[in-house]
DNA sequence: CGTATTTGACCGGCGC
DNA sequence: GCGCCGGTCAAATACG
């Protein structure tokens, strides 16, 4: 995220509340004809002019630092990720020797059990008070069992794809242990039939970060949950060791910016909040331009 | 009544 | 061989 996406110098506060401007139709008028105002008011607004400055200067510095720290954690990410080509080039090489379906009668059968077949993780931001499991990829899925698992006291679903049934497909959901809120989604194979749902912005509600160890032939960027991209500041370390090829990336990015944008704009508080921070600034312009 | 989910039992791999 | 643990099965149950 660049912290050009955002315009810093437009005051909004999504956090108080925002003059409601719904109860007092004539005050747009009144902000757009300062001479009409009483001093009183003009009080009232110089003083809440400055709050929103001071609100609007502690959120650009909240920004800005959040913005250095994504950019500094990118840097980390691929740093790491450049010391780990060289394993990734020779477990590329070895994939090629002995391909996942590879099988030999004899001693070469515990190579094909080693061997592991298109597994990919996706985080999925989820409620914590939600004790649900649904990661919704645009596939379906039939839950054939659940376990408790020693690392993490949330139970871990398993789950196989229901859509077409030979489809060998299968899904782990567990809830993260450092961060309940954080659903993780473990994928094994690879789908033999198209996604039953096709709006990305659906599919990937509150994603955080996929990644995958499939071997390269096998990545599709219309596989569904396999979208091979790293944007994840949390897990970061033990996600670092995958493959992640950096074209994809953008498309997550992107996906999060959409998302933010429509929620931000379903939000009755923002438009308020939006509202108010244009009337200020039209304030602040005819203070400074006429007063 | 058909389908999906739950949950205890079972199985196989692995370490000791 | 035994126990632990993750993964799967399948009967029971819930739900539309």
């Amino acid at each position: 995220m660049d912290s050009s996406m955002v315009n810093l110098t437009l005051g909004i506060n999504l956090n108080s509340n925002p003059p409601n401007y719904h109860n007092r139709p004539g005050h747009f008028i009144d902000v757009l004809k300062p001479a009409a105002v009483s001093h009183k008011q003009t009080d009232h607004l110089v003083e809440e002019l400055n709050r929103m400055n001071t609100e609007n200067e502690r959120l650009t510095k909240l920004l800005t630092a959040v913005t250095e720290n994504y950019k500094a954690t990118q840097t980390q990410l691929e740093d790491l990720v450049m010391q780990n080509n060289n394993t990734t080039r020779k477990r590329m090489a070895e994939d090629e020797i002995f391909p996942s379906n590879y099988y030999v009668e004899g001693d070469s059968f515990k190579r094909f059990k080693e061997i592991k077949t298109d597994v990919s993780r996706v985080l999925v931001r989820a409620d914590p008070s939600n004790k649900s499991l649904v990661v919704k990829d645009g596939y379906q899925w039939r839950k054939y069992g659940q376990k408790v698992t020693r690392d993490n006291p949330s139970p871990r679903a398993y789950y196989k794809c229901s859509f077409a049934p030979n489809c060998p497909v299968k899904k782990k959901v567990q809830r993260s242990v450092e961060d309940a809120s954080i659903i993780v989604a473990t994928y094994e194979g690879e789908h033999n039939h198209d996604m039953s749902q096709s709006s990305p912005m659906e599919l990937n509600q509150n994603l955080i970060s996929t990644t995958s160890s499939s071997s390269p032939r096998s990545k599709s960027i219309s596989a569904g949950p396999k979208k091979d991209v790293e944007t994840d500041l949390i897990h970061q370390s033990e996600l670092c060791s995958n493959i992640i090829p950096e074209t994809k990336a953008p498309l997550v990015e992107k996906f999060l910016v959409e998302k933010m944008a429509s929620s931000l704009t379903r939000n009755p508080s923002f438009t308020q909040a939006l509202a108010a921070a244009i009337s200020t600034k039209i304030l602040e312009y005819d203070l400074v331009d006429g007063w």
